[in-house]
RNA sequence: CGCGGAGUAGAGCAGUCCGGUAGCUCGUCGGGCUCAUAACCCGAAGGUCGUUGGUUCAAAUCCAGCCUCCGCAA
């Protein structure tokens, strides 16, 4: 099948790797370049980097819906668009487009957890699985019938990275299966029960900032959900925290929410709604992520020391 | 030219302002104490102080360039 393929970041690679082994992808579609990192420099998004690796034509325009880029999206006449975490909302004129119309590769089991960020919710909210939904675009956001679904299971030690990359890979073994469902007729359209879904909005810093009265097993769920990127924090002597690894202690503690209660060799333990919360690994400004006891050899922790 | 921080022993840091014997905490190794220990005591090994050049009798420290890492902002 002749197919265009709309995705941007490291999520949406496996996808249109193996879309490019089973078909044929005429261009792909992706964010612009953005000035990232500490000089200015301009970086390719992770999906470029392999449609270049593969020989793939490339188109970043700022903004899809604009005519002219409708125009050579339509030039290309492919039997099927492919989106997987683009990041624009397309218009009905490219939703229309296709034969077998637009699908999207949506990391959640719809109808929860519609919108941008899926996979750090599914871990913030504590769930126990989460999982892909291949589905049939429409004007809605992520309200498209689907079509596929496959379930993943969320460990315990789960972050939004180890969790992105079990879902990448079973998204694009979906896509796959499902694009050939879809090639026999045999793909089948389920709506959504609008009444059960959920949104998961997008991250913003302020989304990583610990509510030490929180139970430890919701800091640690927001931990794991925003590791590596962009992390938890707390605000320690003014300076930000950001924290990778916690581990919840059912000793519970006298004193104030967020309070250094305890330090032990392994790390502080911090004073937390109904129980507590032992710091493993984190990363103070300026410095390196690191084990606690590491950062303590260096670092003087005053017990009674509130975090904010 | 976006703003800023940092490279010193295996790890985390001090020392740099004010040049003059390389330090701390932990780890490692050896020994001791102990019923025992992640505890305690004694001892040891381990560093061309990121790199290149400059100033100086003398540079981790002052000056210039380069490399690498990190925080913020995007």
């Amino acid at each position: 099948m002749k197919a265009i393929f709309m995705g941007t970041p490291d999520f949406a690679v496996k996808s249109l790797e193996k879309l490019a082994e089973n078909h044929e992808v005429l261009c792909v579609i992706c964010q612009p370049d953005r000035p990232k990192g500490r000089g200015k420099k301009m970086v390719f998004p992770p999906v470029k980097e392999k449609a270049v690796e593969l020989n793939i034509p490339v188109m970043q325009p700022e903004k899809i819906n604009e005519k002219e880029v409708i125009e050579s999206i339509k030039s290309y006449g492919a039997d099927i668009i492919v989106v997987a975490a683009y990041g624009q909302i397309l218009s009905e004129e490219i939703l229309n487009m296709p034969k077998y119309g637009c699908i999207n590769v949506h990391g959640s089991l719809l109808p929860k957890l519609r919108g941008a960020a899926p996979i750090q919710y599914s871990i913030i909210n504590g769930d126990e699985k989460t999982g892909i939904t291949i589905m049939y675009m429409e004007k809605g956001l992520d309200s498209g019938d689907m079509i596929s679904k496959a379930e993943c299971e969320i460990s315990k030690d789960d972050t939004y990275d180890t969790l992105t990359e079990k879902l990448a890979e079973i998204g694009a073994e979906l896509l796959i299966s499902t694009i050939k469902d879809i090639e026999n007729g045999t793909a089948v359209r389920t709506p959504q029960n609008q009444d059960e879904s959920t949104y998961a909005h997008m991250i913003s810093r302020e989304t990583g900032h610990i509510d030490w009265s929180k139970t430890p097993e919701e800091i640690d769920c927001l931990v794991r959900g925003l590791s590596p990127q962009p992390a938890a924090y707390t605000i320690y002597n003014d300076e930000v925290l950001k924290i990778f690894k916690v581990e919840v202690m059912d000793k519970e503690y006298a004193g104030n929410f967020g309070e250094i209660v305890e330090i032990t060799k392994k790390g502080f333990v911090v004073k937390c709604k109904e129980k507590s919360l032992l710091v493993r690994t984190l990363q103070a400004k300026g410095g390196k992520v690191m084990d606690t006891d590491a950062y303590m050899r260096g670092h003087k922790i005053e017990l009674g020391t509130i975090l904010k």
